[in-house]
DNA sequence: CTGTTAGCGCATTCAC
DNA sequence: GTGAATGCGCTAACAG
């Protein structure tokens, strides 16, 4: 058995009451010499309060659920990394929810962070949760009454908090890089299209086109599930079309496309130039390495767990949605045009 | 606030009890017609126990602490992948805990886990831990009184209980594959050499050696600390020496050591043949696949799991020391010795 | 078949 | 300055 506060009240002769206050720090005229009794034997015994009981009477847990989809993704990876770094350094703790894309699974899991008491959720919805999923997910989580943040995403609705990067810049970003190396034909790799980061990249990938007075031709974008494989089925479905740059919407569907673009002879960059989105780490040491889109995917992390933690402590659930800026990182996949 | 039991008591109009007893499906002779009363108002008001209070009474909470270095490296992330999957499958949960390689996080990690009431803790010691560092967790742990199961590591020890893969049997692979190649000069880039992790690498490679009749070469040896960077070292390091295959004893130690290599203009595999170890992810997708060791790293977190459930579920803690094969990919990363 | 009583470990009025 | 009493939401003897 764990050492109780009753312990080390028996132990200092001082009452539950007086052994609480110390401890807590709370206002109360309690002795110098009592509280210092009280500290020793509390060192003595190794006490720690058990957070099951203090959670059961204050009503929260100092806990958040990390909901997402993939751990093994190094984007959510990354987040993971932010929000726990945040957590730990408030003294918070989290728990992993891998929900594995499953809807049902979400709707489980949160559930179970309800019945744990957690003060806060992050989450990351997952790829095929369409606007309705995405509002049943949420609709839960009121009900349930726990304070949520969602992380890249920002489907629009009232109260709605989100953290997550300007996806039109991003798409911006990559699209005007292509075209001021020249590049004309520019075949983008969209993740699913009903969510509303592609949406917002290929918005700013039409707007780049726009500004260079280039039509928008749909049979160059290719729809895809976000993973390597697709990436490798988009070269396939894209055959025929003729194109002098991919736009790939994250990086594992760009290593995807780079490994069928050398299947099929193709050299990159000097055939075709690649460019893909998020700047998970493998995109640097890659022989060529990816020229891509850089999210501050740990500071996505850090500042959802930030803004649960604050709210939470303030008591003030502002309604709010950050936007972080991507930027581009140039690297050996993208040159310019072959006259 | 959350509807509690009271709640339905209230409701259903019998006692709190009762309704505990049909809950909990605990065998009383309580008439259908109760039984469907409270189930129905459970439903209607959607009921959920709270965690914390059962918790407080079982003095468990099916909840399980995953103490690890770094969740962004592909391993740790594949490990938590298999840890999540069967905690989730089993009904528990799990609190992520990074430590960043420090050791007073680790320890300060273990007192919140235990503080929190959790089962069992999956430990990965750091990388910098000595072994006098390593018994001084596992110390920590037997006093707070949590079980646990050591991934990664074996250090030696009376009821240490741990889930590995057979190093010594990797370094084999590894060697043999390079030595049955034709390769005779074969450096050596190892973890800190203070793991058991690495003593076993090393160790059979030698028998490796030793069995081609290859006098160990200490020259080839390049101690260094898993990381990328650490793999570029390495090969700035090796630099004089004579060899034509490196073995690398992780993927991205690999990485680097390729990066590097080509930076002194090598070619992969026809100047130099390079074996990773772990089989992460990237491996597959460089443009030049990396030949490597593979763990069943995800098999090795739901094992570990498993057996911390197990242990809980029938209160036997057996001293197990699991221990899985690892197996060689072969792939683009090597060739036959030049002549 | 079902309700009463106690208590898990702790924080918090309110008396003394 | 300090302690007794109460209760958080729930389970577990033990009575009826």
């Amino acid at each position: 058995m764990r050492t109780t506060i009753k312990d080390i009240a028996a132990m200092t002769g001082l009452s539950i009451t007086t052994v609480s206050l110390v401890l807590n720090n709370k206002p109360s005229r309690i002795s110098e010499q009592s509280k210092a009794l009280v500290f020793e034997a509390a060192k003595k015994l190794r006490y720690r309060p058990n957070e099951l009981a203090v959670g059961l009477i204050k009503k929260h847990t100092k806990t958040l659920g990390l909901l997402l989809t993939d751990i093994c993704n190094p984007f959510f990876a990354s987040l993971a990394k932010g929000v726990e770094a945040c957590c730990s350094r408030e003294g918070w703790t989290v728990i992993l929810c891998d929900t594995g894309e499953s809807h049902d699974k979400e709707l489980a899991y949160m559930q179970t962070l309800s019945s744990k008491n957690v003060d806060g959720i992050i989450y990351c919805a997952s790829m095929d949760s369409t606007a309705q999923k995405f509002l049943e997910s949420w609709e839960m989580m009121e009900q349930l009454g726990i304070p949520c943040v969602v992380v890249d995403r920002s489907y629009e609705g009232p109260g709605i908090r989100s953290v997550s990067t300007d996806h039109v810049m991003g798409g911006w970003l990559a699209a005007e890089h292509l075209l001021k190396l020249g590049h004309r034909r520019i075949a983008c790799v969209t993740g699913p299209r009903h969510l509303d980061v592609c949406r917002d990249r290929l918005e700013g990938y039409r707007m780049a086109l726009n500004k260079y007075q280039i039509p928008y031709n749909p049979a160059l974008i290719c729809e895809q599930r976000f993973s390597i494989e697709s990436g490798r089925h988009a070269v396939a479905q894209l055959t025929g079309q003729p194109y002098t740059a991919v736009f790939a919407f994250n990086d594992m569907m760009a290593y995807g496309v780079c490994q069928e673009l050398r299947a099929q002879g193709l050299r990159i960059p000097e055939d075709v130039s690649v460019v893909g989105y998020d700047d998970i780490y493998p995109s640097q040491i890659l022989e060529v390495p990816l020229t891509t889109v850089r999210q501050p995917i740990e500071q996505l992390g850090i500042r959802a767990a930030q803004e649960l933690i604050a709210a939470f402590s303030d008591r003030i659930p502002p309604e709010c949605r950050v936007l972080f800026k991507p930027e581009l990182a140039v690297r050996g996949s993208t040159a310019p045009v072959e006259r």
